[in-house]
DNA sequence: AATGAATATTAGTATATATTCATATATTAA
DNA sequence: TTAATATATGAATATATACTAATATTCATT
């Protein structure tokens, strides 16, 4: 029996769930198209082509995402005809993206 | 030529490393074991088989993925004779990690 | 109803990643 | 130097994920 066998009863286990949600949400940011678009979307909304174009993406790759996007609730659209202008729809995702890229930008 | 074809100009794009940075710490944070890890390692410092045991992991499993945090500079050892004590390295992710369990904990 | 525009979906492919088993390496002690 | 312990590494496998091309769907207009 080593050291190694002692257990830190003070600590307490991630729930499963919690685990679930919170590797979840940083896996969303953990794709570059994926920071990109929420990058884009920080001042305001954009439709699907409107991304495509400004990020030099296909539409279906944009697609694709903002539908991952959307499973996390993490942006949000409405509906102007045929178009769906997407923004963000999470306060302390895009904090903490923000801060991140404060904090990445000048490292 | 419709409205999805303006584009702001005022919105700075990521450049390519910070992104690459960003994603990859994100990246890191996107898979439970590496978070129950940073989780555990969030108060003292954990043997391998420390980390292993607490946490009901393959000793394999904890080396590989501990590898994946050391390279992303998000832990450090140190060496007590064939031990090899494992703790946190970077302040901002692990209060991000802390911020975003509280976030997720009462959701 | 037919057309055009915007978006979503499906299928296919390529790549990345997490885990496990088996084994190698490194360190210490006898 | 041999043995024991702790950790790392390599190979294999299974699964997940991102992108693309093609097509389907939805909505508005005529």
């Amino acid at each position: 029996m080593t050291d190694d066998q002692h257990i830190n009863l003070n600590h307490k286990a991630l729930d499963e769930e919690t685990l679930f949600v919170l590797s979840q949400t940083f896996k969303a940011l953990g794709d570059p198209t994926r920071i990109q678009i929420l990058h884009l979307l920080f001042n305001k909304e954009y439709s699907v082509n409107g991304i495509a174009n400004a990020l030099d993406l296909k539409q279906a790759t944009v697609s694709h995402q903002l539908r991952v996007l959307k499973n996390l609730r993490l942006v949000k659209y409405r509906r102007e005809g045929t178009t769906l202008y997407y923004s963000h729809d999470d306060e302390h995702v895009m904090k903490m993206l923000e801060q991140t890229i404060k904090h990445a930008s000048h490292s």
